[in-house]
DNA sequence: GTACCTGCAAAAGCTTTGCAAGGTC
DNA sequence: GACCTTGCAAAGCTTTTGCAGGTAC
């Protein structure tokens, strides 16, 4: 989906919501998928105070970050590492993440069969899923490599 | 595993590691093991207060539950529901969670193959994975019943 | 007797909220 | 002009920490 579609999407969810378009949530939307990071809400007023020096307040980018999530724009997950990250999704296929608890990286991935078989796994409980977190935790290329962890790779 | 095995590796951990075997963290070891529900510090701490009179400081319950943690005989699990909640791990396999996002229950389960493919994905990108989440969020049967979620049901 | 522990209360993070001033439509 | 937003500061929550007295071994 290209920008100014989301963009569109984001101004008409504003609308039918009776909520205005202020450069608040402009800035905080315009950054928010700018970026191919994830980031937290602390990053983000991090972010928005060194941009040409007007800040936007906490409370503020707080509450936009909530309407984005509630909008369905962004989506957050807890890295396990003590962080509520975000990221943009619209426009994104829905993906899974692993996060290196050494240096931080999270990487994506996507496998249709572990979709198809936690479809299963919920349908056969009588389960009606609306969304799913998976997170692989452990090392990256880099990481592993640098602390020799082919021993753990053998275990795990 | 059978309970006094558990305690008794309990008890060892403490001794290997020069700590001391007090009422206080004993009491919260055997609450965590009897359970068979998920719990949170706070609800631990309601429970302790419970119990014949003799509370235990929230200071002490949430330090007890780091060494439980650290020790490897409980797990945290963030629910998606802006709680996080213990379960105890030793002498229990692996598994992954349903959570249902109207009545709070957690349901357990387990998939041979998701975890072969988790493996697997991650090994492609030469991450060495140390653990892993997974959860499902939605609703469980009687909830999805309630609330006729049947066509939400086609759509996911 | 020597660590280690506990409880208390204060502190620390992060997030939310009430309110008055300001902006959008 | 009506209503929604923002920023500020205060309040809320959960979790952590410093300290002095208490306890396990």
């Amino acid at each position: 989906m290209k920008h100014s579609v989301i963009r569109k999407k984001f101004e008409e969810h504003l609308r039918s919501k009776n909520l205005k378009f202020t450069s608040q949530r402009d800035r905080i939307f315009e950054l928010a998928f700018q970026t191919h990071q994830h980031f937290t809400a602390d990053t983000l007023h991090a972010w928005l105070k060194k941009q040409d020096g007007a800040a936007v307040s906490r409370a503020t980018v707080y509450r936009t970050l909530h309407l984005l999530e509630d909008g369905g724009f962004i989506e957050s997950l807890d890295t396990g590492r003590g962080e509520l990250v975000y990221e943009h999704v619209l426009g994104h296929a829905h993906h899974d993440h692993l996060v290196c608890m050494s240096c931080g990286k999270i990487e994506e991935f996507r496998s249709e069969e572990i979709e198809r078989l936690q479809e299963q796994a919920a349908a056969s409980r009588g389960f009606v899923i609306t969304s799913h977190t998976l997170r692989l935790e452990g090392y990256c290329r880099g990481c592993a490599r640098k602390q020799d962890l082919s021993a753990a790779r053998q275990v795990s």
